[in-house]
RNA sequence: GCCGCUGUGGCGGAAUUGGCAGACGCGCUGGACUCAAAAUCCAGUGGUGGCAACACCGUGUGGGUUCGACUCCCACCGGCGGCACCA
């Protein structure tokens, strides 16, 4: 009988089920492990090849140390908040709610259909109020801390995106686009929720170092939270009361500091500025404002500015700098201010070439009519920091700073406030009143959670005022005080980062009504010890979830100050053509076609073999086939015709497999523990081709391979196992273990060199000594043909590996 | 431009500490089985030369260290990803 995939996927899918084989115990003497895939949004297009990739790498832990001893923890859940499912209420009339939970069930029957070890019991999904009660509790925390606040900001507006525009986080720009889809961004002043994340700046970068995470991911958080040491520096401008503060990280070079630069958005512009500039400087602002982040950035490397006509005053020499407007100094960072060193900064120095200012350089090195010179040197043209070096120059420019009272050191970060309000219908209601006499409260913790309202097709259209279409929910919207004073609810919602920076707490302890999470489950689970999903998520929802976890963690309500120890990026699944599976490409592969066509075990076992699980490797059909091939092959090896066990599969032991089992058990293991999911499979395939050679196979070894097999292709190592008369599944059975002894030989192949080339090879005894080494080197025929009447000038043996004879 | 990753047969990839480069799989070739084919099993398979033993070349390029380099050092080239006026 051959090996049929779809009978015994069936039947295994159907026996964990019926005895829940994955339930996760809360207590337990075991040690535990908590192993977790990134939350998966349930899209309508359903599984595309990379989930299974990084699930099943999981899946194969999962089981590995459950073997192990460990009490593992494998949940997943449903990331379902989100755009799609709005989009497609207002095309269709259905209800979003309704179009998600069928999104979900397909997806649960394709993870399901891939036998993954998950514990169902807990699973989780964000658009549940159960579940959205507590990211709204988490927020109304926040408020609470005064971490979450209103405020009218410059925020990144894209009014094309569907659904009358939406205002997006710093986070979520790419190249001056929406991530999503890729409208144009504008700056414009809003009144948004923002979240105090730079509160936490430091922890979130100094944190890092204590994880085990790809160095790339590290690197792109700190660069993102970009913290820098400089000074601030007051200027008094000139005939007003008025300072102007601005950041540097060179107050070294205070004296080449040649003219000021303001945003174009800065509040003193229209005071200061005299009144023949007051046109031009009007105009420069308003091409500023219809200009987008692309704009700014990317298609313009032209410096473009106004002058105001006003000047500022340098503290250190008293010398009077004009002051301009720019649109490369950016609002948004430092005080939106700087003094331009025209000699010593690229961008000053293109400005200053541009509109003709003075360039005077303050440290010797460079050549001031090419380039601005940005490296070391001795300091010139600055007064009392003359012949100082760049490092003493800036610490002693700024105790001049200080005892003059002039500025002092300071600390800037490029990381921004977290903007989270979200102008949508499908997300978590923020839970907040506005009273018509002016003040605001949170939605009461007992009245949590605060439900969106069911709405027709026609409330969910856009506003047209920019609004969520929460606006358009009249009866929900509106709430009256017990003293008569109306009020209107928040009508902005979370965005959809919100759910998903907290849900691996809730998977502890899913369905707890009283708090977020039992605080005794959180001690014995957390933290993750492995966390696997993909790299597009290197800043946003790894940083946010770190946010939330060390606001948690002040809080008293988590007890670990990082929520993910163990970070791993699997790569890319290409196509065929090495290129990124894309429709339009025609290159996208179906997992669902592939499990009906080779089963969900060749699945597993090709996408593990493909190469290793953090590189991005190219899909081959062939090696699909192959993949079911050889599991085709580990059928046939202990299974005949009928369907009964083969004869050969013995209680003797001939010892021709001892070798190989032993270095197998090895391997494998060792492999798994690092997850090396490639080698270890080919050392499989290497075990099996030995057993092929083999005219017994002794069933201990076939047991201990079979469970060897069953992290990886479980379906088929569970019906093996079965097959082999054991009666209870694999899942739990003791890891095999390997003799060493079995391992070592007493005969080892030695390899002879002339000058580093290999002439020759010899067996020889395992405890062979040098001279005897040397000797049978020496002798051997073709050794002979390059030492032969040339002088040895030296000779290097090592023990049991090679001789390396070196003449000349 | 800056940062990170990466480069090995026809293809995916392997090589623990600097010690036989190419494990394992795909593809290809040959053989066995078969009336035949498929499937399967067995064997071969980096390039060049040679009947062969064997020799020479070979891990992106150029140099270096070493008895010995895919591995370490220097310089460069290509690919992938990220950041990009952050003062």
């Amino acid at each position: 009988m051959a090996y049929n995939h779809k009978e015994i996927e069936h039947k295994w899918q159907k026996y964990w089920e019926d005895n829940q084989t994955f339930k996760a115990p809360d207590k337990s003497d075991k040690p535990k492990y908590y192993v977790l895939d990134m939350f998966p949004y349930p899209s309508g297009q359903g599984l595309h090849v990379g989930h299974p990739e990084g699930y099943t790498a999981t899946d194969i832990v999962s089981r590995y140390k459950r073997a192990k001893g460990f009490n593992v923890l494998h949940p997943i859940g449903w990331d379902a908040f989100g755009l799609p499912a709005e989009q497609y209420a207002i095309k269709t009339g259905n209800n979003p709610a309704g179009f998600t939970n069928k999104n979900v069930q397909v997806f649960k029957k394709q993870i399901k259909s891939l036998g993954f070890s998950i514990d169902w019991s807990r699973e989780i999904n964000t658009t549940d109020p159960e579940y959205y009660k507590w990211s709204q509790w988490i927020f109304e925390k926040l408020y609470e801390k005064g971490l979450a606040y209103e405020d009218e900001i410059m925020v990144n507006w894209a009014p094309d995106f569907p659904g009358g525009g939406i205002v997006v986080a710093n986070e979520e720009v790419v190249d001056g686009k929406t991530e999503r889809g890729g409208y144009p961004v504008y700056r414009k002043p809003m009144k948004q929720w923002v979240l105090r994340i730079t509160a936490y700046a430091d922890r979130l970068l100094d944190d890092l170092e204590e994880l085990d995470w790809p160095e790339a991911i590290k690197e792109q958080q700190r660069h993102w939270i970009g913290r820098s040491t400089g000074a601030s520096v007051n200027f008094k401008v000139d005939g007003f009361d008025d300072e102007i503060e601005v950041y540097t990280t060179r107050p070294d070079t205070l004296f080449g500091a040649k003219y000021m630069v303001l945003s174009p958005e800065h509040d003193l512009i229209e005071k200061i500025t005299t009144p023949d500039q007051a046109e031009t400087i009007a105009a420069y602002q308003a091409m500023v404002a219809t200009k987008s982040d692309l704009e700014r950035t990317d298609l313009n490397k032209d410096k473009t500015g106004a002058f105001t006509g006003a000047y500022g005053i340098n503290p250190i020499n008293g010398e009077k700098l004009p002051i301009w407007i720019a649109d490369y100094v950016l609002s948004s960072y430092g005080t939106g201010a700087i003094m331009a060193v025209p000699a010593h900064d690229e961008r000053d120095f293109a400005f200053a070439k541009k509109f003709d200012l003075p360039i005077t350089p303050v440290i010797a090195g460079g050549d001031v009519n090419e380039a601005a010179y940005t490296g070391d040197g001795t300091h010139i043209n600055s007064g009392f920091l003359d012949g100082l070096n760049k490092q003493e120059a800036i610490n002693t420019a700024i105790d001049w700073l200080e005892d003059n009272h002039a500025g002092h050191k300071q600390v800037n970060y490029r990381l921004r406030d977290w903007i989270f309000s979200r102008q949508r219908y499908w997300g978590e209601p923020i839970p907040v009143i506005h009273w018509e006499d002016g003040t605001q409260t949170l939605v009461p913790e007992e009245e949590l959670p605060l439900r969106l309202p069911e709405m027709t097709q026609d409330q969910l259209k856009p506003s047209g005022t920019g609004e969520s279409p929460l606006a358009n929910a009249t009866e929900w919207l509106n709430v009256t005080r017990e003293d008569g004073v109306k009020g209107r609810r928040e009508t902005n919602t979370m965005p959809q980062w919100a759910g998903s920076s907290w849900y691996f707490l809730r998977y502890v302890d899913p369905h707890n009504s009283k708090v977020l999470a039992d605080p005794e489950k959180l001690k014995y689970w957390m933290n993750v010890d492995l966390y696997v999903g993909g790299a597009e998520h290197a800043v946003l929802h790894l940083l946010y979830a770190r946010f939330w976890h060390k606001f948690l963690y002040d809080l008293g309500v988590v007890p670990t100050k990082e929520p993910f120890q163990k970070l791993v990026n699997q790569g890319m699944i290409l196509g065929e053509n090495h290129e990124k599976m894309s429709k339009s490409k025609g290159n996208v592969v179906n997992p669902d076609e592939i499990v009906n066509d080779y089963g969900a075990d060749t699945l597993r076992v090709y996408e593990m073999f493909m190469g290793p699980l953090t590189q991005s490797k190219p899909w081959s059909e062939e090696g699909v086939a192959g993949s079911r091939r050889w599991l085709d092959r580990v059928w046939r090896l202990l299974v005949d015709d009928e369907g009964k066990l083969r004869d050969h599969v013995t209680t003797v032991n001939p010892g021709d497999l001892d070798k190989v089992y032993n270095q197998t058990v090895k391997k494998v293991t060792d492999d798994l523990e690092n997850m090396r999911f490639n080698t270890a499979i080919s050392q499989l395939m290497v075990f099996v081709n030995d057993a092929y050679k083999s005219d017994a196979l002794p069933i201990e070894y076939m047991n201990g391979f079979v469970q060897m097999l069953a992290p990886i292709a479980p379906f088929l190592a569970e019906e093996l196992w079965q097959k082999l008369g054991n009666t209870e599944g694999v899942s739990y059975e003791p890891w095999p273990t390997y003799d060493e002894n079995q391992l070592v030989e007493n005969t080892v192949e030695i390899i002879f060199q002339v000058n580093g080339k290999v002439r020759g090879k010899a067996t020889v005894a395992i405890d062979i000594d040098k001279d005897a080494m040397v000797e049978a080197a020496k002798a051997d025929d073709n050794v002979q043909n390059f030492i032969n009447g040339k002088e040895i000038r030296k000779v290097i043996a090592i023990p049991g590996k090679f001789v390396n004879i070196v003449v000349g």
